[in-house]
RNA sequence: GCCAGCUUAGCUCAGUGGUAGAGCAGUUGAUUUGUAAUCAACCGGUCAUCGGUUCAAGUCCGAUAGCUGGCUCCA
């Protein structure tokens, strides 16, 4: 049998997926189908509301017509004869679609089985050669993505050459549900929100707060390591910061209303920066004391819709690790190689390896000298060549105020998730009038970079949950060891071990439940706790504990002086 | 915001228009346990909220809120 890409195998059986529900609802109107990173989709327009259990008979649908063994029959047709047949079917989205082939264009059509399609293809060359395919799900989807366009029905579906090779796919998709950082946001007691406080607003319970604490305070001494000084702003500010910034102008629909204070308009702060450019105007700034690094765990609060909204992936409130570096033009090369470099650093103490550098160059509408996006975006892309990194370039990706290098990293079940963002401003320096006196004695206007590394707290702590399982490294756990005595005869014994590693500095808990050892390790287990000390009448005797690690198992007896060392030695290398 | 679905105990979920349930968790007691669940009793509910239909609503209808999957958006 031939062996066709993933593609076009995909991209078939979104024909044949529209080919049953052709059969089971005749009525419908097509849009169009084609292959996704993960799988395929079509969308329909039709009367009736597709369910799980439609999918299930449309799926029975499709394993008849394959098995049929119809072939993919290619024909071209002119424009005319397309209108003609689209338009005796009343395929009005079709016609649509058809308008956007340029003319002088071949206009190919589909036929297998009783479906007939206007497509560029390839196809398979037989139905019976769709692979192994499964629907997923069915979502609502406006028509050419647009918010005015009618809705759609699309169906999500995925397909492989082999069954083994689905199997695999959707039980990657269980793995990742298991992963889910919302379930284990509430079985671990990290975070929850509460529809009296409102959706897309983090509560943060003890053992989630102090996970964020610990990897804030990581994450403050690293910067101050690499050059950095931390800054604190104010959660609100008057309107008229907002209006020189410019926000009031582009982001008013994702602000929230004003409060009255004294007469005056305050708006919630959106983002950071304007406060930043505050404490660098407070005085003249000499070229002398650039390049200036302030960072600063800030919190913003921005609407976003409600259907948007995602556990810690998508809030309104959240804390950006914001920084703004402000130097001089002889000064970007060397910063922005330097912040990449820090990123990688930030992510590799993480366990984020596989990290990706894309590049967004000036968009049409756009401010700031041709002169400075040249040497703007030529340090962007010597400080990825520096790093090593593959870079892909998104031509006119970047903001209207200037270029930007976004990264990517890969998360242990080869996720990629959008993180740090770098991004040049030639806007900011311009309406807040920044300046430094430079060598000449003249003033200058200064380059301004915002970035953030981990993107905010919320959507990273989410991943680590995700990229973790729930299984966080012993550096970053709140309850690193728990110590469980057998019976009440080693309670003194298991009291005066937990005495000695706390001493030394460990985080360690008792579980004093007259419950079974099994049980007992049981809940240990589903905590994640990464070293489980058992303490029977045999250690007791000698002063030990039998040790069970989260990753190698049982590892024997040890006092509470080497349990120490081991757990130190964990946190040291961050494992 | 839009389309669809969902919302029953802290969690996971049963429940023909006719007396609200189970397991786990929690509490109490018994048990003194050797590496993933000891036993028992008890507690726990305005069936998301509000309104409607009905002799009777967890169940049918409507509105609102929240959640889920997408779409749009993400400075």
């Amino acid at each position: 049998m031939a062996s066709f890409p993933l593609e076009t195998i995909r991209h078939s059986v979104s024909h044949v997926m529209a080919c049953a529900v052709q059969e089971l609802f005749p009525e419908t109107k097509f849009d169009i189908g084609p292959s996704t990173a993960d799988g395929f989709y079509y969308d329909f327009d039709m009367e009736a509301r597709l369910s799980p259990e439609d999918l299930e008979k449309i799926e029975t649908v499709m394993a008849r017509i394959a098995s049929e063994d119809h072939a993919f029959e290619y024909f071209e047709l002119t424009r005319e004869e397309a209108e003609k047949l689209l338009g005796e079917k009343g395929q009005q989205y079709k016609l649509e679609r058809l308008k956007d082939i340029p003319s002088g264009e071949k206009i190919s059509f589909y036929k297998s089985g009783g479906f007939t399609d206007l497509c560029r293809g390839p196809h398979v060359e037989k139905t019976s050669q769709v692979g192994a395919f499964k629907l997923l799900s069915v979502a609502g989807s406006y028509f050419r993505g647009k918010e005015d366009n009618p809705m759609l029905q699309r169906i999500y579906g995925t397909a492989f050459p082999s069954k083994k090779e689905l199997d695999a796919y959707l039980k990657q998709l269980e793995e990742a549900k298991k992963r889910d950082h919302r379930k284990l946001g509430r079985e671990l007691d990290l975070f929850s929100s509460a529809d009296q406080v409102g959706p897309g607003l983090i509560l943060w319970h003890p053992k989630g707060a102090f996970i964020r604490n610990t990897f804030e305070t990581f994450w403050k001494e690293e910067h101050y390591k690499n050059g950095y000084e931390l800054v604190n702003t104010p959660h609100i500010g008057r309107s008229d910061l907002w209006h020189t910034s410019g926000h009031l102008d582009f982001y008013k629909d994702a602000m929230y209303s004003p409060m009255d204070i004294d007469g005056n308009d305050y708006f919630v702060k959106p983002m950071n920066c304007p406060f930043h450019i505050q404490i660098y105007k407070t005085k003249l700034r000499s070229y002398r004391e650039l390049p200036l690094r302030w960072a600063e765990l800030g919190t913003v609060y921005r609407y976003e819709k409600s259907g948007v909204l995602h556990g810690l992936l998508r809030v309104r409130g959240f804390t950006q690790d914001d920084a703004h570096i402000i130097c001089t033009p002889e000064q970007i090369e060397s910063e922005i190689s330097e912040v990449l470099q820090f990123s990688l650093s930030m992510w590799k103490a993480f366990g984020f390896k596989d990290v990706k550098p894309y590049l967004a160059t000036r968009p049409e509408k756009s401010v700031g000298e041709e002169s400075r996006w040249t040497q703007a975006l030529e340090s962007l892309r010597k400080a990825v060549e520096k790093a090593g990194l593959e870079c892909e370039v998104d031509e006119g990706g970047g903001a209207f105020y200037g270029p930007k290098i976004d990264l990517k990293v890969r998360d242990a079940i080869g996720r990629e998730w959008q993180t740090t963002t770098i991004q040049f401003d030639f806007n900011l320096p311009e309406r807040f009038d920044m300046t430094y006196i430079g060598e000449d004695g003249q003033k200058h206007r200064p380059y301004m970079v915002h970035r953030a590394l981990l993107g905010s707290i919320e959507r990273f702590f989410g991943i680590l949950v995700e990229h973790y399982a729930g299984a966080f490294p012993v550096w970053l756990c709140p309850e690193q060891l728990r110590i469980l005595p057998i019976t009440e005869k080693q309670h003194d014994a298991a009291c005066a071990y937990l005495k000695a590693l706390k001493s030394k500095g460990i985080r360690a808990e008792m579980d004093l439940r007259s419950e079974t050892v099994g049980s007992r390790i049981k809940d240990a287990r589903n905590d994640r706790i990464p070293y489980i000390a058992v303490i029977g009448e045999r250690e007791a005797s000698v002063g030990t504990a039998a040790i069970r690690s989260r990753r190698e198992g049982q590892i024997g007896e040890l006092d509470s002086w080497g349990l120490a060392e081991k757990i130190v030695s964990d946190i040291d290398n961050k494992i």
